[in-house]
DNA sequence: GACCTTGCAGTTTTT
DNA sequence: CTGCAAGGTC
């Protein structure tokens, strides 16, 4: 961690040594947007259009002008993003003031919403009556808390009523976080995006009364609280005020995808548009779905008076003239958007390709080997990437890649921290940081041989009662015939709560779990990798604290192959959901599965705007790349998985975002032509029908 | 009270 | 396949 120094002494080093203009190499909008004054600034910012180092440049150009690193706040959609754009403003403030490596001021306010409110939160906790041991759960462990307090309300056996199934614990979180994240009213959430939950409104207003009362006494917030409880603290006048005065400059990335919460939360802190710059793209807005409000980017402008100055970015420096073309192509259809066609002087004369395959596993061997000619021509694995909709549609790919020993990362769709036995070590280390944590130590007690629920809700309603729970959970008296086993926890979870040793703490966890784990579960050999790879970010973290934090915020983003972690300097190839792949480029990418019922996926085509964001995601993924792009088309795809309908497979065809008249920007290739008979109002892809055994049910 | 078995249902994308 | 709920056995 760098020192950070004054202001001045920047200005001081830079009239003595001042070597590169950080606005040197930028184009004529990019250094508009870098140079604006303290006004509201909206910077649209097409795929490629050197967003990241346009916004990079206007931080150091405000640090060069005087502006204290300690009070610009910049607010990324990921953590990844964050520290990429730490490390553009420090290259570029150390080249402009000459300072030797390492010497550039960091900036300690970048990141993520969620981390920032984190962050603030336990800063100001006294006043928020939080307690400052508070736990952050990640999605796996509220839903399991909100299963639990489902369970409690009686809510689970709701179907012997004769009514339909409450629903599960994940689908009630998905509810609320929603209801939470658009600040809508329950009512209008279930019947826009839960209409099959429309029936348990009630019961799922008494759920969400008894989960918030139940995150309150554990001393718990789950992803959403820090948002919520960032944006309360805002309604207080003082606070905003304070808050507003101490951040000089509020930079946000990726403001297409900010939720009403979000916005909520910046127009408290800068009301009048002082200092406030968003940067985006709405052609890009793909995470409606977590509630991310598109209308936030299109009326950013008239939030002000005078309205926000809007700065273009429409020169593209990432893609070939053909693949933009076609991108462009597919994104003009849609019916409702900011007008900007991207342009770019790169030359190129290789098109995009609409690669007609018979199914998935032809899909995964021509995707292999096309790879592997363009690795032979020279193109690392590493500059070439495979995207597709849903993290299950790389199985095959994955099976292929195996079998030829091809090293690959995979991004999204991750359950590293919903794996059981993953959890079960998170939860020993949050039991002991927070005892109030039930959840957690209603987990952590059943690991002892018998000790079932009873037992561990008797302990842990004691432990409530108490004011030292810590003492109680060493008092306890187990049934005797478990008190052996009973003993090797207590004196575990005493010496974590005495004090904590970091990394050491994880070292006492696992040497417990261990023996554990072998008898709790059937193929201990891949799990006991998981602890150890957690016990390896275990060591890259500063204290017991930061690291459940800074894990729940910014959890693993990529599983490897079980051959092991790729090496640093090994390559790999980039497999990625196409969400996780934002804002990244590739030189060489292919996009599976580019047929009706996967992109748009057969269960986002209820609606327009669920549609619209689906063309978008494929845009998105067109314009990850550079030189080459092949969009996959197998003919058949199976559907697996769904026992209600049976085994499926779809014809559905080519996706309906490729019409006729854009896949003239392609070029076809395959054995089979494309199916072009899908035009735009398709009826939704059909099942194959099991018309005798329809028959047979009807008696 | 702990733990195992059976049967059935299931909406993807992530901080 | 997985998660969940309910029922049975020790």
């Amino acid at each position: 961690m760098s020192a950070i120094t004054t202001p001045a002494t920047h200005a001081a080093a830079a009239s003595v040594a001042a070597r590169v203009d950080p606005l040197a190499s930028l184009n004529e909008p990019q250094r508009e947007a870098a140079e604006h004054g303290d006004g509201p600034l909206l910077v649209i910012a097409g795929a490629g259009a050197g967003k990241t180092m346009t916004l990079a440049a206007r931080v150091a150009r405000l640090v060069l002008g005087g502006a204290d690193p300690n009070r610009l706040m910049l607010l990324t959609f990921s953590r990844r993003a964050a520290v990429e754009m730490q490390q553009r403003v420090a290259g570029l403030l150390q080249a402009s003031l000459g300072l030797p490596a390492g010497a550039a001021p960091v900036l300690p306010w970048a990141g993520t919403f969620h981390a920032i409110g984190a962050r603030l939160l336990r800063e100001q906790a006294g006043r928020l009556g939080l307690s400052d041991d508070f736990t952050i759960l990640d999605r796996a462990d509220a839903e399991d808390l909100m299963g639990w307090v489902r369970e409690a309300q009686g809510l689970a056996r709701a179907a012997e009523t004769g009514s339909a199934r409450f629903p599960l614990k994940g689908t009630c979180l998905a509810i609320y976080s929603r209801a939470v994240n658009s600040q809508a009213q329950l009512s209008d959430v279930l019947r826009q995006a839960f209409p099959w939950c429309a029936h348990a409104e009630e019961g799922l207003r008494g759920l969400f009364r008894a989960y918030e009362a139940t995150k309150r006494d554990q001393h718990a917030l789950d992803y959403d609280d820090l948002l919520l409880w960032w944006a309360e603290l805002m309604r207080e006048p003082d606070v905003a005020a304070w808050l507003g005065e101490r951040f000089t400059h509020v930079l946000v990335d990726e403001y297409q995808d900010t939720n009403r919460l979000q916005a909520a939360i910046l127009l408290a802190l800068k009301p009048q548009g002082r200092g406030l710059t968003v940067v985006g793209d709405d052609a890009q807005a793909i995470y409606s779905f977590r509630a991310a409000e598109v209308r936030n980017i299109l009326d950013f402008p008239g939030a002000f008076s005078p309205p926000a100055r809007v700065v273009t970015l429409d020169r593209n420096y990432r893609s070939t003239t053909p693949l933009l073309t076609a991108a462009n192509a597919v994104i003009a259809l849609a019916p409702e958007r900011f007008k900007k066609a991207l342009w770019t002087d790169r030359a190129g004369t290789a098109r995009p390709q609409l690669v007609a395959v018979d199914d998935e596993t032809a899909q995964a061997r021509w995707v292999v080997d096309h790879i592997l000619a363009r690795r032979e021509g020279g193109l690392k694995l590493k500059s070439q990437a495979v995207l597709f909709r849903t993290s299950s549609h790389s199985a095959a790919l994955e099976l292929e890649l195996a079998r030829r020993q091809i090293p690959y990362v995979k991004y999204g769709g991750l359950k590293f921290l919903e794996a059981a036995h993953v959890k079960d070590v998170l939860s020993i280390l949050r039991w002991a940081s927070n005892p109030r944590l039930r959840l957690a130590g209603f987990r952590v007690a059943q690991l002892v041989p018998g000790i079932g629920p009873a037992t561990a809700r008797r302990l842990l309603d004691a432990m409530d009662a108490h004011a030292d729970p810590a003492a109680v959970l060493q008092a306890f008296e187990p049934p005797a015939a478990v008190r052996g086993e009973w003993e090797g926890l207590a004196a575990l979870m005493q010496r974590l709560s005495a004090h904590s040793e970091w990394p050491g703490d994880m070292a006492l966890v696992a040497d417990w779990y261990g023996p554990h784990l072998e008898r709790l579960h059937d193929h201990p050999v891949p799990r006991r990798a998981d602890i150890e790879q957690l016990a390896r970010l275990a060591a890259g973290h500063a204290s017991r604290e930061r690291f459940l934090t800074e894990l729940t915020l910014d959890p693993p983003q990529a599983t490897s192959d079980e051959a092991g972690d790729p090496h640093l300097d090994e390559d790999y190839l980039i497999l990625s959901t196409i969400h996780a792949a934002k804002g990244q480029e590739w030189s060489a990418v292919s996009v599976l599965n580019v047929i009706d019922g996967c992109i748009p996926g057969d269960l986002s085509t209820a609606t327009p705007a669920q549609l619209e964001e689906e063309r978008r995601l494929l845009y998105v993924a067109m314009t990850r790349a550079r030189h080459h792009l092949s969009l996959m088309v197998p003919q058949r795809f199976y559907v697996t998985q769904q026992r209600r309908f049976g085994d499926r497979h779809l014809y559905g065809g080519l996706s309906r975002f490729i019409t006729p008249e854009v896949a003239e920007h392609f070029d076809s290739i395959g054995p089979a032509t494309p199916n072009w008979a899908i035009g735009p109002p398709t009826p939704p892809p059909g099942a194959v029908l099991d018309l005798a055994r329809r028959l047979r049910e009807r008696w």
